[in-house]
DNA sequence: CTTGTTATGTACCATACGGTATAGAATATA
DNA sequence: TATATTCTATACCGTATGGTACATAACAAG
């Protein structure tokens, strides 16, 4: 129990709004208005509890990797390398067209381009995003041990492929695609698996 | 010849390097001393040669559509609904991953997601997106009619695969992806064409 | 050469931005 | 109850933003 005036706000709400804001307008379209509007408290206090702007940024970054984009890991548990990706597809649809979140990916949507000030931002994205990637590359490997996909599979090149699917799913439900119109074309896709 | 004192710059190649920062930093991102310096001309050049910093904007979106982004329309000439395809995907790698030009496509990366005063804008980048699924979908139904794809396809869950791949596409090339890996991923994504 | 017209360049404007100083309110410890 | 500590709230700061007034320069027409 800390001393001194206790905080009147819960830190992973106030992280769960900004993080909308952030999702919908993007990091240089959200202003600290529309931020501490939608979290609920004023200037200072998110000061105060965040650093800034940009500390803020990055902290809804983990907030949405290890909340929203959960599925991601989950996929991997399935037991074959074409459940999983269709897993990690259909998952991510559901997500990118849900009514109760922005529409898209929030690590395409967030910073995929900006000024100078926040490049570091869009860097760090571009590295979230890259990490899924290898994971799912890492997923495939296993796959290929287990006999599961051919001998002369290029694992890093189907994962590029799958997130190459999953990254024009987001920019489609950001123009307003519809989930249905979207698991039709995961099922196009799928068409293209080996084996 | 006009009256009253010659302007002193070309108005299209002033456009082509607004076109480029808008490329590379989105409508937000760019601000008017980047525009303007870029172009070579001040402030109230700008200004009464396209209005205002939107208007100079949606005049950058005719200008990237019909040169940089040519070869979409230019893909339609192709024979078959397959070399169609790969035509443009092809074709479209060479530009987002183009030294010349900022990485990625403009249509994408011009604005995403933005704040309230910029939303015009971003629908209007949707709405030039979906005219090139649209034209494509028309591609496809005389494709159909040709026989050169099966009658049960759905020409538009096709041509909407077809562009969600584009736009992953661009969104890898924005995050550094190289061309000969962008390559790979069409290779695959052809695997599943119908027939 | 004068006049009308259009472009240029400097200097400026109002506003909105991210960020902060400071005074007061709410709690724990003593 | 007194005090130290932390959070909240108003009000403010410097800067950068998109946009413009105005004086001047360069051309065509008369």
């Amino acid at each position: 129990m800390p001393v001194g005036r206790p905080r009147a706000f819960d830190v992973d709400d106030a992280l769960d709004r900004a993080l909308e804001v952030f999702w919908e307008k993007g990091y240089e379209g959200a202003t600290l208005p529309d931020l501490t509007q939608a979290m609920g408290i004023n200037r200072p206090s998110m000061y105060a509890a965040f650093g800034n702007k940009e500390a803020l940024f990055r902290k809804t970054i983990d907030r949405y990797i290890n909340g929203h984009a959960c599925h991601v890991k989950e996929a991997f548990a399935e037991p074959t390398a074409k459940e999983v990706v269709k897993h990690l597809l259909t998952r991510s649809i559901d997500m990118v067209t849900s009514s109760k979140t922005p529409r898209g990916c929030f690590l395409v949507q967030g910073a995929l381009v900006c000024g100078e000030s926040a490049d570091p931002l869009r860097q760090e994205l571009i590295k979230r995003r890259f990490a899924g990637e290898a994971a799912l590359c890492d997923r495939f490997k296993q796959a290929m041990a287990e006999g599961d996909l051919p001998k002369d599979t290029d694992p890093a090149d189907l994962a590029r492929y799958v997130f190459v699917i999953a990254h024009g799913l987001s920019v489609q439900a950001a123009g307003g695609a519809s989930k249905a119109k979207l698991n039709k074309v995961v099922e196009l896709a799928l068409r293209a698996w080996p084996g």
